[in-house]
DNA sequence: GTCTATATTCTGATAGAC
DNA sequence: GTCTATCAGAATATAGAC
C-alpha cells in the first residue's frame, strides 16, 4: 500500500470515527505515521484530501451499482442486504464521504446523490412502482444509519445482524408482493 | 425570546447548517448578535451550550412522544407523517442533537437512543409484530435523514412532500395488514 | 519523498470595565 | 447582563533542509 493510500485511509478512518472535527492534518499525520510536510507532499492542502476520498468513493461505488445490476436475487435484496454495514471499503468510503457532506461539502452531497439516484433506478426498474421503490430505498438508508454512524443514530441492542436482515429482507418480499399485485391491476 | 434562547437557537441553526465544525463560539456570537462575553455569562463554555440544547431535545421529545401515542391514527402512521423534516421546533432540535453525536457526544447519542426506542415500542404495540415494526421505525429514520439534512443525504428531486408522505403512508398500511395477517396465523 | 521549523489564523476561555 | 481586551493552544499552511 502506497504512502497516498496510508495517508487517504488514514483520514478516512479518522472522519468515521472522530467526525469532520477529529479528522485535523495532525490526527492524519499521526495516524498515518507520516509528517505534516509528507502529507503535504501527496496532498497540498486538506481540500485535496477530501477530494481524493470522494474520487475513491466514485471508483468503488461504481463497480457496486454493476455488481448490484446483476446480483441473481435482485437489485433490492442486494441493497438491503449490503445496507448493512460491515466494514467494507466501500462501507467506509460512503460513510466517510457522508460526514463530509455532513459538513457541508457540496461536491460529497453531489456524489452521494448520484449513488443513490442509481439506486432508486435499479430498484424502480426491478419493482415497478415508484412508492413501493422509495420505501425500499428508504429502509436502506434507514438500516445504514442505524447501524453504520458510530455515535450516529443509535443501533438497536437487539439486532443480532444476521437474523434481523433475514427478517427485513421477508420485508421487502411483502413489498415487492405488493408491486407486483399493483402492476397487474393497471 | 430571551438572550438566552436566542443564544442557543443560534447554535442549533449553525449545527444543522454548518455542522459541530462550524458551530463555533464566534459564530454563534455573530448570529445571536451577542458579544463572547454575554454568551458565556450564559454558558459557561462550550459544553454547557450542547447540554443545554440536550435537554431542549428531551423536552420537546417528551411532549411528542405524548402525541404520537395519543394519535387517532396510529403512532406508525404519526412516525412516518411527522419524520418528514418540516422545520418543526423538535425538528430542529433532534437534527442539531443528532449532529453532535455524530461528533461523538455520548449524551447526545443516549438521549438520541432513548427518543429512539420510545418509537419502536409504541410502533411494536401497535404491530405486533417486531420485523414489521422495525421495518416501519426504519423507514421513519430514512425519510429523517433524506429530508432532514442539509448537505446530508439527497433529497429525492421528486418528492413534491405531500403526495409522496401519502404514498408512504400507503406503504405503511400494507405493512400493518401483513403484520396483521402474522398475527392471525399464530 | 519526506522531514523540521515557523508563520498565520482560528477557537475557546479569562478578567475586568460598564 | 452585556461588553472589550487579551491570551494560550490548536489547526492550516509555507519554506526550505536532507
Amino acid at each position: 500500500m502506497s504512502t497516498r493510500d496510508r495517508i487517504l485511509s488514514a483520514y478516512e478512518e479518522l472522519l468515521i470515527n472522530e467526525g469532520p472535527r477529529g479528522a485535523t492534518m495532525d490526527a492524519v499525520v499521526a495516524l498515518a505515521g507520516v509528517s505534516k510536510g509528507g502529507l503535504l507532499y501527496h496532498f497540498k492542502n486538506k481540500e485535496a484530501l477530501a477530494a481524493a476520498l470522494i474520487t475513491r468513493l466514485q471508483e468503488l461505488a461504481a463497480e457496486d451499482i454493476r455488481t448490484m445490476a446483476a446480483d441473481p436475487e435482485g437489485p433490492s435484496r442486494y441493497l438491503v442486504r449490503e445496507s448493512v454495514y460491515v466494514g467494507s471499503a466501500l462501507d467506509r468510503a460512503l460513510i466517510g464521504v457522508v460526514r463530509l457532506a455532513q459538513a457541508s461539502d457540496a461536491e460529497a452531497s453531489a456524489v452521494l446523490e448520484r449513488i443513490h439516484r442509481d439506486w432508486m433506478d435499479l430498484v424502480l426498474a426491478e419493482v415497478g412502482s415508484p412508492a413501493i421503490a422509495r420505501a425500499i430505498v428508504l429502509l436502506g438508508d434507514g438500516l445504514y444509519y442505524n447501524e453504520g454512524l458510530p455515535g450516529g443514530w443509535p443501533r438497536e441492542k437487539s439486532s443480532s445482524t444476521a437474523e434481523s436482515v433475514a427478517e427485513l429482507l421477508e420485508v421487502v418480499e411483502v413489498l415487492k408482493a405488493h408491486a407486483a399485485s399493483l402492476q397487474r391491476s393497471r
